[in-house]
DNA sequence: TTGGAAGGCGCC
DNA sequence: AAAGGGCGCCTTCCAA
């Protein structure tokens, strides 16, 4: 029942694939088939398939119509273990393991980026380095091993399964595609930048815009040069650190107002206008290449098109075909949620067992009825909020939530000693020294501690939210899965993830058994991730013909 | 010409 | 209320 196989696709369309053993060993003879398709259409018995990469080998079944029900991606698998190792960074590649394991020199991996607006993603499937099929039983029969030695097995073999699984989704969704209704986006585009000059020119508010800035200051300024903004605004006696929008809206200038109106246009017209619609939408679909586990934390990112940054007011273009709908849902206030169950924290449990607004029941528990009070504090506890109100409110919620509050407060402290922190299901933060704290460490405003007081802390911030981050990536990856395995045998399709959002594109009579079905993923994936607990996962979810009408 | 850093802002 | 976590993308600026 639990049948699994490894495969290997050939140059000449071809496949090598034998059947395994629990332990990883094969259980047959290694057989060679002409057609890859064929091969695994042929073998609807099968169950899990081990494969190096799911980029290299999942998105040419489906474009043929096949579909796996589960898989395990060996390339993925590999970062995942050597995270937990402590050895984040380390190249990934399947060639890269085989050599670790052979002692010979491991090459590097190649490059992630690069790929063209709107084609499939392909992580490594350019120029990977070929692996005899012998290296790929042997990699998976180690990695198998490695498991075992994890601090938590079974939390890591879920969490390579899941990932593997969200390999899956996202061929799936790519393939599927976001509905996107062009006209309806050049049409918003037009009411909101006016029409472009000489038709491809700089859209007419804009102009319109910068001159009224210019006119403000009474002499020629371009609003999109902040050095010249700034000049501008000590030369009418106001001296500024920066233009971003909250510091100017401090002041009272007639060219605030704008300014800021302009930048707001600006970023639509440059990050989601004519051009990234030329771009990124064909056939009235959005691709935007999900790449599961992107960031270190385990949040997905999109490999262009800023397909998990779309603007609210750019949603008006995410329109359903005709007769179906979109059913769009987010798991409401999820990180609070989370907390509890990493936490174990009683009354936090307690508070997130209920579906309804986690911040009023804190606030009630703990604020007097103040549910923004509340929030900030609840949100800087997750953060590591370093001053103001935050602070004071702290104290309250240590107190009445005391093991939730020391949960982030230790992995503070453990990112503060450069020790390593883990997602509830073993996710591993990178070490200190890894790329990433050069570019976490930099900025904020001198404070009164040395250089590595302060990157020390800075670390700790990183350390004390990527627990709860990534363990909310770790229960997204279950949910997802949970909700792709009720979808099969219907219409509908998964389209969009975004964190704790999901959109499904289905036919309209299948939007109740949808809704019922996301709900009941949330809730499977709250037990399979973090056992037993009363914390609710809750979802809102709304039905509707276009993505701007959700909320 | 290209690449990286910095400023700024979109999303969660 | 303050400017704390994770990202991507576009721009300008500047150095190579």
């Amino acid at each position: 029942m639990d049948e699994r196989w490894a495969i290997a696709p050939e140059e000449d369309g071809g496949a090598v694939l034998v059947a395994l053993h629990p332990d990883g060993q094969p259980a047959g003879e290694i057989v060679r088939e002409p057609d890859l398709v064929a091969a695994v259409a042929s073998r609807p018995q099968v169950t899990r398939w081990v494969w190096r990469s799911s980029a290299e080998i999942y998105p040419r079944l489906l474009a043929n119509g096949v579909r796996v029900e589960r898989c395990y991606d060996l390339e993925n698998s590999e970062g995942l273990l050597l995270g937990h190792e402590g050895r984040l960074g380390e190249p990934r590649s399947a060639a890269a393991a085989w050599a670790r394991l052979t002692g010979a020199p491991v090459p590097p991996d190649p490059p992630l980026r690069g790929v063209v607006p709107g084609e499939q993603s392909s992580l490594f499937e350019v120029t990977a380095e070929p692996v005899p099929f012998e290296a790929l039983l042997r990699v998976y029969a180690d990695q198998l091993r490695r498991h075992q030695l994890a601090e938590y097995p079974d939390r890591m073999r879920l969490l390579t399964a899941s990932e593997s699984s969200g390999m899956l989704i996202a061929a799936e969704m790519d393939r599927a595609g976001l509905p996107w209704s062009a006209d309806a986006h050049r049409q918003l585009l037009t009411e909101l930048l006016g029409d472009r000059f000489g038709g491809t020119g700089e859209p007419r508010r804009l102009t319109e815009l910068a001159d009224e800035v210019s006119a403000a200051f009474g002499r020629r300024v371009r609003p999109d040069l902040p050095a010249d903004v700034l000049k501008a605004f000590k030369q009418a006696g106001y001296q500024l650190k920066s233009t971003r929008r909250w510091e100017l809206e401090t002041i009272d200038h007639p060219a605030v107002a704008p300014l800021v109106e302009y930048k707001k246009l600006y970023r639509i017209y440059t990050a989601n206008g004519w051009s990234w619609l030329h771009d990124w939408v064909h056939d009235g679909r959005f691709r935007p290449g999900f790449v599961p586990g992107g960031t270190v934390s385990g949040r997905w990112i999109t490999n262009g098109g800023g397909g998990l940054q779309i603007p609210k007011v750019i949603r008006r273009a995410v329109v359903a075909d005709p007769g179906w709908r979109l059913v769009v849902a987010d798991a409401s206030q999820l990180e609070p949620r989370i907390l509890a169950a990493i936490s174990r924290d009683p009354a936090l449990m307690e508070v997130a067992s209920d579906p309804g607004d986690l911040y009023k029941a804190v606030s009630d528990q703990a604020f007097s009825g103040d549910r923004a009070q509340a929030k900030i504090a609840v949100l800087g506890a997750i953060y590591g909020q370093t001053s103001g109100d935050g602070l004071k409110n702290l104290a309250m919620l240590r107190k009445r939530f005391p093991l939730a509050v020391a949960y982030v407060d230790d992995a503070a402290r453990a990112g503060e000693e450069g020790r390593l922190v883990r997602t509830w299901l073993g996710r591993t933060s990178p070490p200190t020294g890894h790329p990433l704290d050069e570019a976490t460490l930099e900025g904020p405003p001198a404070e009164d501690l040395p250089t590595d007081a302060r990157k020390a802390r800075a670390w700790g911030r990183f350390t004390r939210n990527f627990v709860v981050q990534g363990s909310a990536a770790d229960w997204a990856l279950l949910m997802l899965a949970a909700l792709r395995q009720s979808l099969t045998g219907m219409k509908a399709e998964l389209v969009f993830f975004q964190h704790d959002e999901v959109i499904i594109h289905c036919p309209a009579d299948e939007t109740p058994a949808v809704t019922n079905a996301i709900q009941s993923a949330s809730n499977t994936a709250g037990t399979l991730t973090f056992g037993q607990t009363p914390t609710n996962f809750a979802f809102t979810t709304a039905t509707v013909d276009n993505y701007a009408d959700a909320k």
